[in-house]
This record gives C-alpha cells, structure tokens and sequence, in this order.
DNA sequence: ATCTCATAAATATATAATATAAATAGGCTA
DNA sequence: TAGCCTATTTATATTATATATTTATGAGAT
C-alpha cells in the first residue's frame, strides 16, 4: 500500500483523494484527524498536512481548529482538476456521468472547431490536426492506437484556436476519454469512431468554414451521445 | 505584507501564486528554493512547504529533489481554479483574456440554456432563475446590485441542467465576471444588460424552448463579444 | 432559570533541528 | 569517448515542542 506515485505526500493525497471521491468518508460522518491519518498510514505529521494541503488545494477538504478536517460538498471539488476528474471517473464509472461529460464536450467542442477555422492560417496548429487524422487512418488500418490518435485529434482541435480556457481543457478531455472508454468498453463503437466523419471536420476548419466545421463536430457527438443514451436505457 | 487570509500557509500561497501569475518569476529564470523562501518570508519550513504544495495541486509548480522549484508553462495551469484565474484577471486584466473568456461563455452557456429548457420540470431551480430575475428588475430601478444579480442569473441557469460539469463552472463564470468587470469598467455597457434580453431567455426556459433558449443567449454574449472587439480595435 | 464570562479541552497551526533520499554535475577511469 | 564513481545540492521525511483558534463546559451573577 502507498507505494505509487512521486513521494509519500503525493501517494497519500492520490489515496486520500480517491477514497472521499468515492464516497467513503460521507460528508457528515467526522474525517479523521491529522494525528489519525499519521497513526492509521503510519506517516509522519509533516506528509499528513501536506497532502490535506494539496486536497484542500482542489476544493475536497477543509480544515479548521478545534473543527478537523471535514469533506466539502462534492459541489465544490473542482472537476476540472485532472486528478479529481480521474479518481471520480474510476471511482463511479458511471454512464451517467459519462453522459454529462458528452453534453459538455457538445457545448466546448463545436466552438473549439469553429475557432480553429476562424484561425485557419496558423499552418503548424492545421498541421498538428492533420497529422491526428493520419494517425486515425493508420490506426484503422492496425498500425497505430485508434484512441490515442482519437484523443490526439480532438486535442489539437482544442489547441488551434488561440484560446487559453480552451487550450487547457485539452487534458480534461484527454482524462476522461481515455478513464470513461477503458471502463465502459461496451461503448466499442465510440473507439472506432469514423475516419471519415473526423476527415469532414479537419476539411472544414481547413477551409475556414466555420459553420461546417460546428456543424460536423455536433454530428460527430450526437452518435456518441445516441450510443451512450442507448445503452443508459436498457444497460446490457 | 503578508497578512491577507485564514493562515500563514494561505498567505504564502496567495501572494507567491498570484507572483507567478503576474510573470515576476519567468519559467527559465530560477524560482528560490525552499530554504531561500522560508528565510525571504521569514517563515518556517514547514509553511513553505505547505504552500509549495497547494501550487503544485493548482498545477503553477513543480520540484524535485537537486533541481528546486520550477515554474511549469502557463499551459499547464489550472485555469478553471478560482484562485488561479483571480490571479491571472488581476495580474493581467486584459480586454484580450476577456475576450478569450467570452469565447468560452459562448460556448458554456447556450448549451446550459438547453440543458435548463430541457430540465424545465424542476421548480426549485425555474424559481432560482426567475429571482435571480427578479433581482435584475429591482436593480434596474436601483434598489440592488445590478452585476450581483446579472451573476446570479447565469448561474442559477448552469446550475439548472442537471450536470455536474456546468454547475462546477457557477464559481468560474462568478470570479470572471467579477473580476473582469471590476478591472475594466470602461465596459459599463455590460453592467446595465438589458433586463428584456434577460427575460427572453427566462421565458424560452421556461417553456421547454431549447432552440429558443440557446438562440436568446447568444444574442446576448454576441453583443458583449461586440462590445469588447469594438475597444480591442479602439482602446480608450 | 437564564445569561455571561472565564476556563478547559481539542485540534490545527507553526517552529526548529536533524536525518535521509534523490538527482545532477563533475571528474575519474578504462 | 563512454561509462562509472563521488560529491553536492535540494527536496523529502521524521520528531519534538510550542502556539493559536475555536468550541464546549461550567461557575457565578442576575
């Protein structure tokens, strides 16, 4: 136990993180104490602190004199932090939540597309999408990681559009897709997602054509977003 | 100096991320050690510590052992963090980074309008929305606080949807909205939105309208998007 | 009885001293 | 030149102790 990671602070945050993520310390039943999680992971006090340091950081804990430690209402983890959206999606890997993750990619995705077509002229960023949908169309043919290239494709969408709130959703995206595929792969079909549909999308921003460019993203989501709704009806 | 905040750690991490976010600190240059910290703040070890870690949770830092503390590209940053992106608005209270931001709303918040159209069934949060209304008209005839409850409006309906992803960004849009408008009042435009384009979006909500909703929404960011091109071209 | 104030207890906060481990740079050897 | 020591720097980790903050308790006054 507690042997993955950089240092024990970093190992105990990860095991502590995972665990309120997952439900075990319930919001109103009392945490332990800094000298109890020292006792209980046999750490020192110094390791304990920071990593609730680091927990607080990101909006799972709190902490007070006289009060304790107390976990936050899940309202205020900060889930675009890449460690709690992963501990959250191993933790529940629900499809409901891999639902609301595909309504919020249906809002950032289609814009993303619609602002690297209006920055079309940046040829290394066009580049970069270009060499994703190569990627794609070796992965098909079995030389290459259809996810990966998946993910690489949909990054560099993020990255073209001279956006920094965008730019930085690259890794969320990359988490989530790669935790909520490999822990729902009955959803096979979303992996081998049509190199066609994707070509659509990098021909547009291309071109500049910013409404088409939406337009075969949307596309590309609504048969995700069919399979997942599919499945949440009548779960195999 | 250093007196802002619940504790020593906060303080820290406060003014030393808020330092990084301002550039006084450039990635190449070298960051001071712990050691050169504690004895610059004339602080114990144990705080700086603390405060190194709450960074490196927020993504602003990384160390390792006979290579110190380094600044990571801003790329790497947890922008939708509240403490970070009250940093970088008040470091840099840019009209470029309010313009990256409206792109981002204008991806966001007609989708969250669909989600609320779609979850109109649930009174509590059409009620929270209608005050939030409410609040805009009172303030209209200047017996409330017209950006606090512009705010209130936008976030009642991000936390309409049934998503936890967009009711996760409710302290992302309120600290943007806050801030940006605070640093650059030039933009009073924004202040006095018109409480009719507000209601239109209420109404369509309310009545299930989707595509309405959507629509309404973006009539109203596209002209704070107008707004805000208009003084990139011409600053006052 | 109820209110107020002092006291006590619990817990995080803060300091300090010391030891260990990891990573790098530089020099030495082959 | 390549590879291997060795020294040095720096974060990492432990431990002991002291302080501050908040809440609870109880005594005394009204």
């Amino acid at each position: 136990m507690l042997d993955t990671g950089r240092n024990l602070t970093h190992q105990l945050t990860h095991q502590l993180g995972a665990a309120i993520v997952q439900g075990q310390y319930a919001i109103d039943k009392p945490f332990p104490t800094e000298a109890e999680l020292s006792l209980q992971f046999n750490i020192s006090r110094s390791v304990t602190r920071e990593a609730v340091k680091m927990l607080t950081a990101k909006g799972l804990i709190a902490s007070r004199p006289r009060q304790g430690i107390r976990v936050m209402p899940s309202a205020h983890w900060n889930m675009f932090d890449a460690d709690v959206l992963s501990w959250t999606l191993n933790a529940r890997p629900s499809l409901e939540l891999l639902r609301e993750f595909t309504q919020l990619r249906m809002a950032i995705e289609p814009e993303a597309a619609v602002l690297a077509a209006e920055n079309n002229k940046d040829s290394a960023k066009m580049k970069a999408i270009g060499d994703a949908l190569a990627r794609m169309k070796r992965a098909d043919e079995g030389h290459d990681d259809p996810l990966s290239a998946d993910i690489e494709f949909h990054c560099a969408i993020l990255a073209a559009g001279n956006n920094r709130f965008f730019f930085q959703l690259r890794e969320f995206i990359q988490v989530a897709l790669r935790v909520s595929i490999a822990s729902t792969n009955q959803l096979k079909g979303v992996l081998t997602a049509d190199y066609d549909d994707h070509k659509r999308i990098y021909d547009a921003i291309c071109a500049g054509d910013q409404e088409g460019a939406s337009k075969a993203v949307k596309t590309l989501l609504q048969e995700v977003m069919q399979l997942i709704n599919v499945s949440l009806v009548k779960p195999t």
